[in-house]
DNA sequence: CTGTTAGCGCGTTCAG
DNA sequence: CTGAACGCGCTAACAG
């Protein structure tokens, strides 16, 4: 090897560059690219003649060093292959860009060590702020976050007592509130499908949220993996008396939608079918489904300004709870016996 | 204000810090935390001592700064509220962190400004390498990254004579593939149902290949929204005299199908549906999806590694060409007629 | 084994 | 309006 220097950096043109070229110092072309009205029209165009010349391009790490800056935050989450993550990142990425902020994203698999291994990864990187999925209380990533003095705020949970910020749904009140949707109408034997509960408090929550419920109706719990081809499964291992499903995913609802197609089951005349999540094609299934419409935009929004807030003013990051609501569409109704 | 230095950074430990409480300088902090072996046992264990007790952290834009190396690199999606995009980065994602590098990403909302705009925010940001999707030749692009000397590689779209290296599939063998498929089956009259023409290369290919295939078959096509509500509407403006509805997206498919479901037309017995992606649903629905397989995951994983390899060694990125393979699936059968 | 000396590229005083 | 000098935090030479 010809040096350690690494082979890329080849000889990128500095400041200094620029301000030979053009016969100043390079604290005239740092102001002339800064503050353009302090310097004199006529150095300015020989500066901008250099910079072209030279292919001067500014090196971001330099800018970032001196300004103690990067403008870029990170967010963990279990997967971007689900819909509910990349929404929550789409409107977080959007938000951020209209701040000026970059988003730079880590895949933890739902694995607590991964996670705390991609936590430091990004702190390695310098984002300045630290968003994650649920409220992961892993001890090293809080503790990682707050040595390194950046904010750290969990999504997608809200619970008042969190010791770290978080903006979010209460996953207790959602699953209730899906319970209530179909209790009013009627139904008193459901069978409650959700994905993996472990490493997963929000599908945790959900389903004590659940069994806290007073008694006239009775639940039949049935977990199974959290896709297309759980919620088939689940439909399989139905009980028999259950009037009504309740899908703690859209995913796994469309799947047993899917599966009850597939075996003549007409909903819901037959049998409900109730979803969590409101994904986009919840809305248009055959027939449509009733869901629970989580604020999943609405938090990537709120996730991003509070960041950006704290970042730019030091306005501390505050909890904020967001709605939950019951989209009522055609696949619930009442018992038919 | 107190001082022009932002509010944040408010004295974190340095290594001179450590190095002061240890008693030895700053030199061998660093030593002692890159090359332990180096460092006598005594002095490093005070030097441990010290960096808890001044809670230091490493700064990584000044490590950045001197090797010249940030290890990020950008990709450039229209969005991540698509399974197909959200797919391909959590492939990426995968490949790059197994390398070390981390992935910023943004978001140009299919416009070709804000692409520009969101490629600067990259290069700016430091990213080594960028990843965008399809052929946008967008020359202020191209240009922006060959100045700044760093890799440049498009994705979803192969073409041999492409002067940026690609790593993707044939969008018109692909869709020839599909349409052979129909073919095949005894079809002649064919809906081809697509997404917005503008700004979409990868559709505007497809639609291409179609139109350049010889005639005995007809093709109807039909423009709509890209989304489940596209689908349905195509459906609501089928010709009567088509046997078979070829969609050039997945989502098109199943709106188309949910649609179907909804009039009590059956699938595949009155009219064949196929689709293009092979998204996670489209195995599960009923009837299951006859579609077109695009290699995204393989695409995802494929562009990270010669990223990699490219900034780890200076290899050349070479462009790919990925297969799409029909899968067969119950949406398609011979028209009944 | 450890300290000293140089930068990395840029912004920012402070003098001219 | 412009230049010289310094510092951001860290690593890499080179001495000792």
């Amino acid at each position: 090897m010809e040096s350690k220097t690494n082979f890329r950096r080849k000889g990128r043109a500095t400041i200094i560059d620029v301000g030979r070229v053009a016969g100043v110092s390079d604290a005239t072309v740092s102001r002339a690219l800064n503050k353009p009205d302090t310097v004199s029209e006529a150095t300015r165009q020989r500066i901008d003649a250099a910079i072209i010349e030279t292919g001067y391009v500014p090196n971001p790490v330099a800018k970032a060093m001196v300004s103690g800056r990067t403008y870029t935050v990170g967010a963990l989450v279990p997967t971007l292959d689900h819909a509910i993550f990349s929404k929550f990142l789409n409107a977080l990425e959007a938000e951020l860009s209209t701040n000026g902020y970059g988003l730079v994203v880590a895949v933890t698999k739902g694995d607590p060590l991964r996670e705390v291994e991609k936590a430091k990864k990004l702190l390695s990187m310098g984002v300045e702020g630290l968003i994650v999925s649920g409220l992961s209380h892993n001890e090293e990533l809080v503790a990682q976050a707050r040595r390194s003095t950046i904010p750290l705020v969990a999504t997608s949970y809200f619970q008042p007592d969190s010791h770290i910020p978080a903006v979010g749904y209460d996953n207790e009140t959602a699953a209730v509130l899906a319970a209530e949707h179909l209790i009013a109408l009627g139904h008193e034997k459901i069978a409650v499908v959700h994905g993996p509960i472990r490493d997963n408090d929000r599908t945790r929550s959900r389903v004590r949220a659940l069994k806290a419920l007073p008694q006239p109706v009775t639940f039949f719990y049935h977990e199974s993996s959290l896709d297309y081809a759980g919620g088939r499964e689940a439909v399989e291992n139905l009980p028999p008396e259950v009037t009504a499903i309740l899908c703690l995913s859209d995913v796994l609802a469309m799947g047993a939608l899917f599966k009850l197609q597939d075996l003549g089951v007409k909903v819901p005349d037959q049998l409900s079918v109730m979803g969590f999540d409101n994904m986009a094609a919840s809305e248009f299934t055959s027939p449509t489904l009733t869901t629970i419409k989580l604020p999943i935009t609405e938090m990537g929004t709120r996730t991003a300004r509070a960041i950006c807030e704290h970042l730019n003013t030091g306005t501390p990051i505050e909890s904020e709870e967001l709605q939950s609501t019951v989209v009522v569409r055609q696949s619930t109704a009442s018992p038919s016996r």
